[in-house]
Formats: C-alpha cells, structure tokens, sequence
DNA sequence: CTGAAAGCGCTTACAG
DNA sequence: CTGAAAGCGCTTACAG
C-alpha cells in the first residue's frame, strides 16, 4: 500500500502539500491539487488512520456502549447510528456489557476508549459514577439514548407518557382491572427505563380512581419467556385482570401467548398492549405505542458529530424527545 | 493521560525497557519489571492504541460486515463475537452494509479497512470479487459466517440438513401438501443462504414423491410480514397445503399469524416449522430447527484470533459446521 | 538485562 | 502557496 510520501514523490510536491490538498484545505493552489489527487488516485492512496490519529488525537471512531445487543430495540438503534456516522466518514467501535449473570454489567474501562475513540454513545446505560469521571478525564463527549447520563445530550421517548397513553388507552376502553409487566427487580440497577413506565402506569390508575393490585405488577427479566411465565400465573388466580400493558413489546407478545396456553382469548378475555412496535408486532396485531428507534440512533449520532466539529444533520438541541403515538392493533378491545 | 515516557522517567528505566516490560516479553529483570509495574498502574498508565498500531503494524481490531443488522440472527452473533473478541483484547469494529434498497447493498470501501482492522468476520455476505481482491491486497485473514467466502475460513451451520430435518418432520407427520416460504428473488444476490434451503426442500419432497407445486414455492424478503403477506393470498386460493416449512422462524412467525388472521388454527388446520428457534420460538410455540448462533459467533472469533496468531479457543480447524436439531413444539402435528 | 536511536505515516506550526 | 522539521507515542532491531 502507498504512503503519503508515496504520492509526494510522484506527484513532485512536499507530504506536507499532499496532506493539505487531499485535506481540503486552503492555502494550496487549484493546480497542484489536482495533480495531487490524479497520483492519489492512481496509486489507491488512503491515508493511515492509525498515523493520522496519533498525529492529530482524533480517531474518527465512536464508542457505542450497551447493556446488550440481542434486543429488539438495540440492534435497531445500532444499525441507524452506525450508518448516520459512516455517512460523516467516522465508524463505530462496538461494546456489549452484558455480563453472564443478568444482575451485573461489565465496567467500562479506560482500555476501551482511550486514544481509540473520539465520544461515547450511551444505549440506555445508567453510569457509574467512576465511569463518568473516566470519561471525563478522557475528554470524551458523551450522548445518551434513552437512560439519562448525568446532564449529557439525551436522546429519548417520553416514557411516562408513552406508559400513560398506553394505561389510558385500555381505560378508555372501560378496563378497570389493569395488570403491569415489567417492573424493574431492585437487584438491576444497570437498567432504568422501565421504572419511570411504571410510575405512569401507576399514576394513571390513581387518576381514574382504579385499585392497583400489588400482585398484579409483574417483575421481569424484560424478555417474552420470563413475562409469559409469571402472566401464566397470573391468569390462573381466581381473581384475573382484564388487560395488561407491559413495558415493551417483547413482553407484550410472552404476555399474549400466555393467555392463549391458559386457553383465553385476545382480546376477548384478555387485552394486551406493549411499548415500541416492534418489527413482529404488526404481524402478530399488538396494540403498542411506537417509537422511532432509527430516528433516536440518527439524532444521538448527529449530536455527537456537532460536539465533534462536525456538521451533521439540523441542530435540535441537545436534548431531544423523539414523540411516541398509540398504534391501535387487533389485541386491545373493550372487556366482555 | 500519562505516556511511556511519563512511566519510563517515573521507573527510572528507558522507554524501551518500559514497553518490554509491559507486554511481557522476556529480556526484563524481575525486579524492573515490577518497578515498572507499580510506576504504571499508580499513573493509571494505558499504551495508546494509536502509537501502538502505528508502530506495530497492529490495531486489535476486527472488522465484522454484515449485510443488515435488525434481524436476531446478527444481533445474536454479533453479541457473541464481541465478547469472544473481547476476553482477548480485541474489539469489534461494525460495518452495516444495509441500503436504502432491498435488492443491493454498500461495497466494502478501502478506508473501512485499510490500517483499521486486522480482520475481518463476514455475517452471511456473499463477497464481490472486487472486495475479496481488496481484502486480499490489504492482507487481512478473513473468517465467513454463513454464506462462504472463497476458500476461507467459515462457521456455519448445514443449511441443506436443517431443511431437511424441518420438511422430514412435516412428512413423518403424514404431510403431503407441503408449502415453502422463504425462496430468494433474483434480484437479491447478496443474500445467499435460502438457496440452500429451497433445494433441499425439494430434494426431500421429490424423495418421497410428493407434488412441487409451484405456487407453494413463496419468495421473501426474509421479514415476517411480508411472509404473513404472501401466506394470506395463498391460504386464500381453493387448493391448500396442509402444513408450511419456513426458511427461517421469523418468515414461520408470519406465516402462523397469516394462518389465524385466515381464521385457520395452528396447527389443526395448517402446520408451521421455521429454522433458527428464534428468541421468541419458544413463547409462540414455534417447532423449528435450532442453530446454536452464539457458538458460531464465538469460534469464527476464535479461528480469525487464531489465524493473528493468537490462541483462543480449541483448534477446531478452519471449516466448521455447527449442528442444528429439531425442535418440536405446539406448531406441527398431523394433517386433519 | 538495558538503552539509544530509527522508524511507523501522518499533521501542524513556522518560515519563506 | 509551499517546504523543512518537529512531534504524536509507541515498537524493534542493534549494541553493549
């Protein structure tokens, strides 16, 4: 492969000329540009990213940090960040910190990031307090998405209002008698968005005068299985709510199937309704309230682009709230 | 941040000595080395990536490419592959080759690559030859998942014996009017895989005598509605089949849920088995053909370590294919 | 066992 | 507008 001095030797100009004109910077004449990129060109020259970040302390890489991949929601805000930064000639280096026991994460550390990015894109990700003092001494700009970090550019829903439009939506359709799956269990303190659902779900209860059954709200692991298996319990007491908003879509569908292994139907005997509209939620007719998550991965990724010089998409701020809408499907009706 | 230099003046010892030290490498007094040592961990010292790749010509990184990202089968083994990578102080850097368009995708480009990455991990990518002449040219071991690339080294499961499994296990049931979803178009070169799978959908069917019906042959773009889409046309028409094998369990998932929205049940009135067991399989009640995902994640990472000369894993060698079993669940039983 | 020095391939003031 | 030179922070022969 061909080096700068490569092309400076063919092209009869100095590196550092070479490095201008391939740059685009000014102070170099139309002439020997041209000429600089022709030889360029002819040789396949692509300049070291490895020697040019140790020249100029920037990598053109970001971080991207997640509690893990395999959900629906990451994978899809992974794909929309990856391809908003590649199309401002940056990359993303990938971190899963998913641990083997569900109750920890692993740490960041600073062999991760240093001198190998240039920011961090947090994906729901509540930080310790040592990592962001990491990140801080490291200089390293930091967006959010969904789970707040400190007081850095976030990018999110509004989860209470998506859990209340969701909890009003089965009211509205005279369900008095409301389960919640979802809770967060106090030994995940590595995931946070479902607490501020709960809330919702909760307030809107007491706004319509409804009981809430403290047995009726759910802990999960946040996946399809674990909802299924403590809905089927659920269904099985004397005592059986009519509806159940579940904190994502994932749970929403263990939700749906459960009632159908107990034998009821949806929506006859049992509404359901989710959070995010998840690719197999159309398909399966789940009522849910939708977010844009390839819209959250492209503005995480734009913020990050402006704190880093460069001018990417159209500045909304720095902390944005991307809206949610009810998706009214075939699995919520009113109660028999 | 503190460099060598920082640690060498510190530890009263050349820099050079400080490098050697560090990374273990014999020459070192046992004393200086630990001298060294403590200098290093008390300025919270970490060699810079960036110096490091350009002086050694290595970066510890791995380019892993595929051609989507949100679908649970990359999400899965992208999780996988970067832990694997991880234990060994490499990371992944993610390429989502994507497009607006279904039926192309992005090129494999240079400056992806080039002083970026040591190697490259392909998720299901059948390669240009442009883009394997690329990789070649910048020395990079590659390792394919899925779909082969040229003669390297691949992970994958036998796409023909899972096909054959999933359809033998509708025919033990005493299936004979047997639909197939999941047939590539042409237009979409770059997903290969199915292929395969159709073929020996056929193979089985024709082995047992029974009709190929054309119109039971559906293509797809791999996504569960669209497969629910084109299964609701065919349930419709006056000739049906009594059970469908899908080519993957996302495509099955659609199928079932255009079964009900038929008002058909599953699987009294149509039989569904897919390939995958998808994280959702088990809650649905899917019958499917498993494949282990994380295992073919983790082993191409081993084999590419191996391949930069760094030992991880047990030697499998460089061609392995990993096993699938059949996994029967509510989906299937016998014709009415 | 240890150090001085060259080299990896760029960028960036500084002169001119 | 262009070039010579220092510098980024390591690794790696080469001496000793």
């Amino acid at each position: 492969m061909s080096t700068i001095t490569d092309v400076a030797r063919e092209a009869g100009v100095s590196v550092a000329t070479v490095s201008r004109a391939l740059r685009g910077l000014d102070r170099v004449s139309p002439h020997t540009r041209e000429r600089v990129f022709k030889v360029a060109e002819r040789l396949d020259y692509v300049a070291s990213p490895t020697a040019t970040s140790l020249a100029s302390g920037r990598t053109q890489v970001v971080g991207v940090v997640a509690p893990f991949l395999t959900r629906w929601f990451f994978a899809t805000v992974v794909s929309a960040i990856e391809k908003t930064l590649r199309q401002h000639g940056h990359h993303v280096l990938l971190f899963d910190l998913e641990d083997e026991s569900y109750d920890r994460r692993l740490p960041l550390k600073q062999n991760m990031l240093w001198k190998r990015v240039d920011g961090v894109i947090t994906l729901n990700l509540p930080m310790t307090a040592e990592e962001l003092e990491l990140v801080d001494r490291l200089g390293l700009p930091l967006v959010a998405i969904g789970t707040p970090v400190a007081d850095r550019p976030n990018v999110r829903i509004d989860d209470a209002q998506a859990m209340r439009d969701a909890t009003e939506h089965l009211v509205s359709l005279g369900h008095e008698r409301i389960a919640y799956v979802g809770a967060v269990p106090s030994n995940v303190a590595h995931i946070q968005t479902p607490q501020a659902r709960l809330d919702a779900f909760r307030e809107v209860m007491h706004s319509h005068g409804l009981a809430e059954h403290k047995q009726w709200i759910l802990g999960s692991d946040w996946s399809a299985d674990s909802a299924a298996a403590d809905t089927r319990i659920l269904l099985r007491a004397p005592e059986r709510p009519t509806a159940v908003a579940a904190a994502s879509d994932e749970m929403a569908i263990g939700v749906m199937a459960a009632a159908r292994a107990e034998g009821l139907r949806v929506p006859e005997d049992l509404s359901v309704i989710g959070i995010d509209d998840h690719a197999l939620s159309n398909v399966l007719g789940l009522s849910t309230v939708r977010q844009d998550v390839t819209a959250q991965g492209r503005l995480a990724a734009e913020i990050l682009l402006r704190q880093l010089g460069i001018s990417a998409g159209e500045d909304a701020g720095t902390h944005v709230v991307v809206p949610t809408e009810l998706v009214v499907r075939a699995s919520t009706a009113p109660p028999a």
